[in-house]
RNA sequence: GGCCCGGUAGUUCAGUUGGUUAGAACGCCAGCCUGUCACGCUGGAGGUCGACGGUUCGAGCCCGUUCCGGGUCGCCA
C-alpha cells in the first residue's frame, strides 16, 4: 500500500531536525563513497534532498535499483556534517529507516542522462519527452508557460472580459491557411475543419452583444514549421472588444503585458505604455521588416540617388539601402559571413565598404564607390573608422535584406543592441490591398475582415479612380516585441455595405461575401457593433519570457518540425473499419 | 518543394592526405573508497561509422542515390 508522504523534496530545513518524515520522487543519483556508505540525490517536482545510506539493509535495497526508479524513504531529517549551500535543502539530509519501491526504472541507461538532457539529440528528446521534462531546466519553462497563461488570464478576467470557449470543430474557411480536415461520420463526403482561429465566432459573439471576450484559444494550421512556429497547433490569447477602436485595444494589451512581462520575463526592463506607434511603411524603409528589434539602434538610410548611378552593376537603377555602424570592429573574415548569412536568409545580396580612420572608402565594393565618396559621407553622416552595408534591388527586395543585415549588424557589432529588455511597438496602417505576385491584379493583402480606414468613403473614391487603391489603408495593427511578430488585430470591417464594397475592389461581390462568411456577413446585417480586437501568441510570448531560440523547449509535448508526435505516433494508420466509418478510401501511396 | 548544415559507442563529440586493432568524455558494469554533492581511484564491456551502390589493392573519410534530423526560403488571410 502506498502511504502518503509528509513533505516534499524541497521543503526540509535545519528546523526540521529530529523529525520523522517520509519523502516520496526519483532517485537521481547514487554516490557510493564507501562500504555501505552512500549518498543518494531524491528528486520530485519541489527539488532534491539527500538521502544518507549508512548500513547494509539500506544500501542492499539502494543497490537493486537503477537511477530514475521512484522510491519513497521514511526517516529521520538530521543535520549535515558537511552542508551544500547551493541548494535550499542543503543543511540537512534523511537517514531512512526503510527505503520503499514504488515504481522501478527497468532500464540501466537511459536514451540521455535527465539533467542534460537539453544538450541530447531533438529527436530522442521530442521520443522520450516524459524523460525530457523530468529535467528541472526543462520543466521550469513549461511552469512559467502555466504561471504566464494563469497571469494572462486574470489580467483579462480584470480587464472585464469573458472567457467564451469556440467550437475545435467547425467548417473549414475558404482563405488564409492550410485546413487540417475532420471527415464526419453521419455526412458521408463532408468534413469539419479544425479552427485556424477563432476569428469569426468572436466577432459572432460581439454581434450577440458580449462586450469583451477573449481565450486561450488553440489554433490550427496546416502549414510548415519555423523556429518560432509549431507546426500544427498553436495558442493565441484571443480576444475582442465591442464598441471599441483601436486604442481601446492597444490600452487593454498596453496595460496587461507591461506587468506580466516583467514579472516572469528573462529581462526586467519593459517598454512602459504607450508602446512606439510605426507605420507599416517606416517599418519597412527604417527598419527593413514590419517586425523591427528596437533594442537596435542601426537604421536603414536610402542610398539610390547616390549609389543608382555609380558604375557598380548591383546597384545601377536599383533601389540602394545602407546599414551605417559606427565604431565597427567586425574583422573581414566576419563580414563576409554575415553577409554571405544575409544572403542565405533573404535571397539578396549584401555589399560592404569601409571608411578608414582616414577618411578613406576602402574595402568590399569601395572601389566604385569613390566617386561618391562625399555624397554618402554627407548624406549618411559617415565618421572615420565606420561600417557601410549595402543592399539593393527592388524597393522591396533591398529593404527587407537591409532588414535582415540591420539585426544581423545589431548582433555582431558590440554596443549597438541593448539585449536584455523587452521592446514593444505597434506596427499601424497596414495597406488593404496589394498586387498580386502572380496575378498581378489587385487582391487583399491581409484578411479581409479589417476596415478599411475612411470606410466607406475611401472604397468609393478608390472606385472612381480618384485615389489609388494600392494608397488605401486597414485599420489593422501587429504587436512586435523584440523583434518577434507577437500579434495581429484589427478594428473589423462590421458594415455589411462597405464589405461587400471591399471585395468588389477585388473583382469579388456580395454573393462572393455570402458564400465565403455566410454567418458573419448575414450577422452583421442583423445589427452589428463596431468591434475591434487582437490574438496575441501565447507561445511566442512565452518564448520571449523565457528567452528560448525554439518553440519546441516552451511546448509540452511538441512536435517536430514534420508536425509528427514522435512520441505518441501521429500521425498514424487507422483500422479500415475506421476509414469506412467514415467514409474514406486511401488512394495512392500509403507511407509506412 | 528549393537551398544550407548534420548523421561515428547508451549520450555528446573527435577522427589528419584514403592506410595496422575507429578514439575521448559522460553514462553503464565490476572492484576500491565513511562526508560526497558534476564525488574520487582502478579495471572492463559497449560500434553494421544512417542505408544502398560506386571508385580504389584498401573507404568513417572520395563520388552517386536515398532515408532521417535541424536551420532557412517558399508557405503561414
Amino acid at each position: 500500500m502506498f502511504q502518503s508522504r509528509t513533505h516534499n523534496c524541497g521543503e526540509l530545513r535545519a528546523a526540521h531536525a529530529g523529525e520523522t518524515v517520509t519523502l516520496c520522487g526519483w532517485m537521481e543519483n547514487v554516490r557510493e563513497v564507501g562500504q555501505n556508505f552512500a549518498f543518494v540525490v531524491l528528486r520530485d517536482f519541489y527539488g532534491t534532498t539527500q538521502v544518507v545510506i549508512e548500513n547494509a539493509e539500506m544500501m542492499g535495497v539502494v543497490k537493486t535499483l537503477n537511477k530514475e526508479s521512484t522510491i519513497s524513504v521514511t526517516g529521520t531529517v538530521r543535520i549535515r556534517e558537511s552542508k551544500n549551500n547551493k541548494i535550499p535543502t542543503g543543511e540537512i539530509e534523511v537517514v531512512p529507516t526503510e527505503i520503499k519501491v514504488l515504481g522501478r526504472c527497468r532500464y540501466n541507461e537511459l536514451p540521455f542522462e535527465i539533467n542534460r538532457s537539453r544538450e541530447a539529440d531533438e529527436g530522442a528528446r521530442l521520443k522520450y519527452r516524459y524523460l525530457d521534462l523530468r529535467n528541472p531546466a526543462v520543466k521550469s519553462n513549461i511552469i512559467l508557460r502555466c504561471n504566464v497563461v494563469a497571469a494572462l488570464r486574470q489580467a483579462m478576467t480584470n480587464e472585464g472580459f469573458l472567457e467564451i470557449t469556440t467550437p475545435i470543430l467547425t467548417a473549414s474557411s475558404p482563405e488564409g491557411a492550410r485546413d487540417y480536415l475532420v471527415p464526419s461520420r453521419k455526412h458521408p463526403g463532408k468534413f469539419y475543419a479544425l479552427p485556424q482561429a477563432p476569428q469569426q465566432f468572436k466577432q459572432l459573439l460581439m454581434t450577440s452583444g458580449f462586450d469583451r471576450y477573449f481565450q486561450i484559444a488553440p489554433c490550427f494550421r496546416d502549414e510548415d514549421a519555423r523556429g518560432d512556429r509549431s507546426p500544427g497547433e498553436f495558442y493565441q490569447l484571443d480576444m475582442e472588444m465591442a464598441f471599441a477602436t483601436q486604442d481601446d485595444v492597444f490600452s487593454v494589451l498596453e496595460r496587461v503585458l507591461p506587468p506580466i512581462f516583467s514579472k516572469y520575463g528573462k529581462y526586467n526592463i519593459v517598454s512602459s505604455a504607450p508602446f512606439q506607434r510605426i507605420t507599416f511603411r517606416d517599418a519597412m524603409e527604417t527598419y527593413g521588416s514590419d517586425k523591427p528589434d528596437l533594442r537596435i539602434d542601426l537604421i536603414v538610410q536610402d542610398v539610390s540617388d547616390i549609389c543608382g548611378a555609380t558604375e557598380f552593376a548591383p546597384f545601377q537603377g536599383q533601389t540602394v539601402k545602407a546599414v551605417v555602424v559606427p565604431g565597427c570592429k567586425l574583422a573581414r573574415k566576419a563580414i563576409d559571413k554575415l553577409c554571405n548569412e544575409v544572403e542565405v536568409q533573404s535571397g539578396s545580396k549584401a555589399y560592404w565598404c569601409k571608411l578608414d580612420n582616414k577618411g578613406e572608402l576602402a574595402g568590399g565594393v569601395s572601389k566604385f564607390l569613390k566617386d561618391s565618396k562625399d555624397a554618402l559621407v554627407e548624406k549618411l553622416g559617415l565618421t572615420p573608422d565606420c561600417f557601410i552595408g549595402f543592399t539593393a534591388g527592388k524597393l522591396l527586395d533591398a529593404q527587407k535584406s537591409a532588414g535582415v543585415l540591420r539585426t544581423k549588424l545589431g548582433n555582431a557589432c558590440e554596443g549597438h543592441m541593448d539585449k536584455e529588455r523587452y521592446e514593444f511597438c505597434w506596427i499601424v496602417d497596414f495597406p488593404m490591398y496589394e498586387l498580386g505576385e502572380e496575378s498581378g491584379e489587385l487582391e487583399f493583402c491581409h484578411n479581409p475582415f479589417s476596415m478599411p480606414t475612411g470606410g466607406m468613403e475611401t472604397l468609393l473614391k478608390a472606385e472612381r479612380g480618384e485615389i489609388d487603391p494600392l494608397s488605401i489603408m486597414a485599420e489593422q495593427y501587429d504587436l512586435v516585441c523584440n523583434g518577434v511578430e507577437l500579434s495581429s488585430g484589427a478594428v473589423r470591417n462590421h458594415d455589411p455595405e462597405i464589405m461587400i464594397k471591399a471585395f468588389e475592389l477585388v473583382r469579388l461581390g456580395e454573393d462572393d461575401v455570402k458564400a465565403k462568411f455566410p454567418a458573419m456577413y448575414h450577422a452583421f446585417c442583423y445589427g452589428a457593433p463596431p468591434h475591434a480586437g487582437i490574438a496575441p501568441g501565447v507561445d511566442r510570448m512565452v518564448m520571449l519570457l523565457a528567452g528560448e531560440e525554439s518553440i519546441r523547449e516552451i511546448i509540452p509535448f511538441p512536435m517536430n518540425k514534420n508536425a509528427q508526435d514522435v512520441m505518441m505516433g501521429a500521425p498514424g494508420h487507422v483500422e479500415q473499419k475506421q476509414l469506412d466509418e467514415v467514409h474514406i478510401a486511401i488512394v495512392g501511396e500509403v507511407e509506412e
